[in-house]
DNA sequence: GCAATAACGGTCAAATAGGATAGTATAAAA
DNA sequence: TTTTATACTATCCTATTTGACCGTTATTGC
């Protein structure tokens, strides 16, 4: 048994997944990962999440310490940007991973059965 | 766009995540990772899975190509065992890293908000 | 004065995932 | 002969996730 956040997981693999499972976490994840971005700037990166699912996910990500938020609200424009921190940056190498086998297995097409 | 089966991902991580994605995927995978293991030895390594569960991740594994299921049907006792596929062995890197990074954030106990 | 941009939040509904429970067929073991 | 083991399948139900759509506050640009 695993514990991580208040939460219990079977496996050290679903641990990681708890936190990084479902539909955009690892996209968001992906584009975050060599990048400080704006909410905006994310939606245009993705431009098929809606944005409440968006904003949804990036708070679950903040909240398990993943990503940061930073608001320069020092006058008027709302700026908000998005990061990784110090843990969020240890899921790189994993999100990376998950990223380039996708890439590499549509560009492959290692696709036996059709 | 990326495609794969019949199947669109707007990004090359969440092909991955719609493959291996979801509470078990995962964690079949890495008990098959070095190992064949028969339905009921999956269900020891994985004693908080209900059989509906694992059958049916089981079956949509295996439909994608990742798993391949062998069965010994030559005479009575039924044996059934489960192993990656040459296209499933891609992507023990993948799990590997998952499952090295949720072991390694449990004991490095890299959780600083609590 | 009016539209557009930024960064969301709220409500409702649909889709999907997953759990609880029980049942099946076969055969071996006690 | 009853229980146990194997490998599932069938129903039913609940919980979670995601989408559609609209509203909000504030400010800049035309």
């Amino acid at each position: 048994m695993y514990k991580f956040k208040g939460k219990e997981y079977p496996c050290c693999a679903s641990l990681t997944m708890g936190l990084i499972g479902g539909k955009w976490k690892t996209v968001i994840l992906f584009h975050l990962r060599n990048d400080t971005l704006r909410y905006n700037e994310l939606r245009k990166e993705m431009p098929t999440v809606t944005e409440r699912t968006l904003s949804l996910q990036l708070k679950t990500l903040e909240e398990d310490g993943i990503i940061k938020r930073k608001v320069y609200t020092s006058k008027p424009p709302l700026k908000v940007e998005y990061s990784l921190t110090d843990f969020g940056k240890t899921l790189i190498p994993v999100v990376q991973s998950i990223a380039d086998w996708g890439h590499k297995t549509v560009h492959n097409n290692l696709d036996v059965s059709g």
